[in-house]
DNA sequence: ATATATTTTTAGATTAGTCTAAAATTTTGT
DNA sequence: ACAAAATTTTAGACTAATCTAAAAATATAT
């Protein structure tokens, strides 16, 4: 529609490069990260990294990673945009919980149509980040900088609002469900445990409960 | 999601097939048809009906055209339900015209989940009718059936409301558009033109024109 | 009725994305 | 520092979907 030069495939791979470097704060993305990610195996990666480089999505230097250009980030930032933003729509409009929507997203975001995605941001609003927390692209292909703490580095006795979570498997996210635990909601850390570092907590001012150090890091606040 | 089993190209055939099959009153649907449809050669789709006749979705002799099987129609029906309920969703929910939303329901079509689907419906309060007044089917993949006649069928002084079009392509929507013929709209035949069969109408018991012959062959009343 | 035209299928290639196995390179551990 | 381990790339093959060119089957027209 909007363009036929770049495969739904190229489009994952980028996408998969954008969130991996991100998470390690910049650097380089190997192949075997890639490989786990794509849930294919290394060989498969190394082809299509020849590929993407190439067309000059992504810096490679054989053996020691990838990051992407410019051009590549800007094709990641529109697939990222699309996939927050159904996932908003997945949850706002349609009811579906937090936990189901990843892979519905995952198909949706490859939709090709710029003016589908302009209408569809201005039906929910222009929401700043999706049901997750993660900030959305702007249409200019900027990502909102957030900067959000993990629950495991808060000391004692300070409140925080929980804002995201850096994990988002079903499991993870219905376990938060179970204790209450939602975007927004008021944490004050009233106790970390000697013995296993989980984490003793008033939930909105209200309720005591405890997470695991393993929850604990995986929470985003501020 | 739902589904591995079928690709992304089978279930455009087998859609095109079923389109094709009804429009045809039940006939058989030839290569070079299917070769039109699905914008590849002749070649490429005798390969397809083999390897779509050998999965027993549609009955294929050589030479001979082809129908769908039932296990072929059902796959047909969601496909063809999805675009249907994807159309409802882009008009009525994000405000664009009938005639810009079939390339993104294309696409839209594809996206494999029960539960979106269902939700979808609901949300879009259980439609009936796609935006062009085609029937859509329901989730057991029963297609409604309508009885529409033409407009070119219509008699003098014959009252008649607007249901359908049977062509989809944005110049035709447009056109219709700017005489406002809309869905539902009251169409009365006040003349037949005998110098170049072009229908004199009055449209809401208010408005005078006239519409070509080509333009009332496509037009669904009843 | 049969030669000609049209349609359809087959044969053989091509491209994108994947795989396994083997080779090349880099990293790690002592 | 260098042998062993781990990672990455290359080589060669496979599948799905397409293509062109040629062969086969069907339809048509006098």
């Amino acid at each position: 529609m909007d363009n036929q030069l770049i495969s739904f495939t190229e489009e994952n791979y980028l996408k998969i490069i954008y969130l991996l470097t991100e998470r390690h704060n910049g650097n380089e993305v190997s192949t075997n990260q890639l490989a786990e990610h794509t849930q294919t195996k290394a060989a498969s990666v190394s082809d299509m990294l020849r590929k993407l480089a190439e067309k000059n999505y992504i810096n490679y230097r054989k053996y020691q990673g990838v990051t992407l250009t410019e051009a590549g980030e800007q094709i990641a930032l529109g697939v990222i945009r699309k996939h927050r933003l159904w996932e908003v729509f997945l949850v706002e409009k349609l009811g579906f919980g937090w936990d189901e929507i990843h892979d519905i997203a995952e198909q949706l975001e490859h939709i090709d149509s710029k003016e589908l995605t302009k209408r569809l941001d201005d039906f929910l609003e222009n929401p700043q980040f999706d049901p997750h927390g993660d900030p959305i692209p702007d249409a200019k292909g900027k990502m909102p900088s957030v900067s959000y703490q993990k629950l495991s580095e808060i000391t004692l006795n300070q409140s925080v609002v929980m804002m995201g979570v850096s994990v988002h498997s079903p499991s993870f996210l219905q376990h938060l469900d179970k204790q209450q635990i939602t975007l927004g909601c008021d944490l004050k850390v009233l106790e970390i445990s000697d013995f296993d570092k989980s984490y003793g907590l008033l939930l909105n001012n209200k309720i005591r409960l405890f997470v695991s150090n393993e929850v604990a890091r995986n929470l985003l606040v501020c």
